[in-house]
DNA sequence: TTCATGGTTCGATCCTAGTCGAAGCATTCG
DNA sequence: CGAATGCTTCGACTAGGATCGAACCATGAA
């Protein structure tokens, strides 16, 4: 009995509803002030204050200051991931929220995961790029083959700037919606940089979906020769 | 705002220390009684039983009658699964319980994880199979080959009936100490029960630590063609 | 300097949710 | 049929934590 880590403490901080609206608002991997959060998450500047304190002081945000603003984001892929993790049971369970309305749909075909793509999309990238042999997946981690250097390479990404960051360059990360995996770590990060530079995609302000122009997912298909089209 | 499933309820539920305790309590797989929940939780049998009552409307524990007694388990293993990815998080942000004593090691060594082996040695012999090509990942789902297959009928597991039973018969889980992957499902529990038939293990009493004799370590270890034992 | 904006800290209030005692069912055993 | 055990329900109590108003810092602009 009692042994292990103390899954109740972490269990508090995300229980309340509060503290969850500002991870859910984290998880578009954008970095908030804590006004933009106090509002996501529906209660006063003093209270949202409170809650960051918290959530800081178990080492689930990080903060950064840029002049007399403050932002927020979350501490790293790690928490995400276990975000990802508790929606997808949450999901599961039927704990769905009351509201579901037509975002739910944009939201299962394509979101930001953090930082990374996320959805029927993002799955979708993944299971062709193994396929394609350009990520070999050896235990529970996934790897860059050569061909995948190549590949990146020629789609506009360097691969050199990514080795120096520290991050693994490659991760896989659950969906809640799909219970599929998809990539994650610096090299996802960068991917779907790429879709937003090349026009292929953007972001809808205030809100983890990302849409894709009738071009641009056409072109994605074709370069990650991925077969089924996600519908 | 307010996007994707509430996991705020999941996490009150998991929040609570008498309700985490039960919950820790249940990963060791065995079915529980309310009394004896009551008592790893270290609350009375009235509160213990309110607590049961909430978990269970929330679909993570699942209740069996047998005579008198009321067993209870985990849902599934999504649920199992998710406890550990939280445990990970909680170790990794320095949560531990205040009380770690010896018997941590042991844990982080091998332990049961729901119904199946986890730590250092479940991960060593889930990538010992992997590199004899019993076991073949494909995305996120692993599988069984023909090797495997009759290397698990000649190690005494009968898969027909694991066939017939519903859940899958591989799955991969996240091991909190070390995580790394190791081999849950239908038959990672069949793997697990067959140690203890041979004699190589036995569970420590009141503990999730399962404890290897000197001998069934090194059979297991020669078995499952382990190069590094795990120290 | 003064003003304005973004955040935090303090204090008081309020309310939910955990807790247990006592009583109420259900099941099994003698 | 009692009697005993295992568990749930009910009711009352209490504490902890979320909440916000108000005051208090810090930074940047005028």
């Amino acid at each position: 009995m009692k042994e292990g880590p103390d899954i109740a403490l972490l269990g508090s901080l995300i229980g309340d509803p509060a503290r969850a609206n500002i991870l859910t608002a984290l998880m578009s991997g954008k970095a908030l002030t804590a006004t933009e959060l106090a509002l996501e998450a529906g209660v006063t500047v003093q209270t949202a204050s409170s809650h960051l304190k918290k959530l800081q002081d178990a080492h689930l945000l990080r903060q950064r200051k840029q002049g007399r603003h403050r932002y927020f984001t979350l501490a790293d892929d790690d928490v995400g991931s276990v975000l990802e993790a508790m929606m997808g049971l949450a999901a599961k369970r039927g704990l769905l929220r009351t509201r579901t309305g037509p975002r739910d749909e944009a939201l299962r075909k394509a979101r930001v995961c953090y930082n990374h793509l996320a959805g029927d999309l993002g799955v979708a990238i993944y299971d062709g790029m193994v396929s394609q042999g350009y990520l070999a997946e050896a235990d529970d981690d996934v790897s860059l083959t050569r061909d995948g250097e190549d590949f990146a390479e020629a789609f506009g990404i360097d691969l050199a700037s990514l080795v120096k960051s520290r991050r693994p360059m490659c991760k896989s990360c659950l969906d809640w919606s799909s219970r599929r995996t998809h990539l994650a770590g610096s090299l996802g990060s960068a991917l779907l940089n790429r879709f937003y530079k090349l026009g292929w995609a953007a972001r809808v302000e205030g809100s983890r979906v990302v849409e894709f122009s009738a071009s641009g997912e056409r072109s994605l298909l074709a370069k990650f020769a991925i077969k089924a089209p996600a519908s």
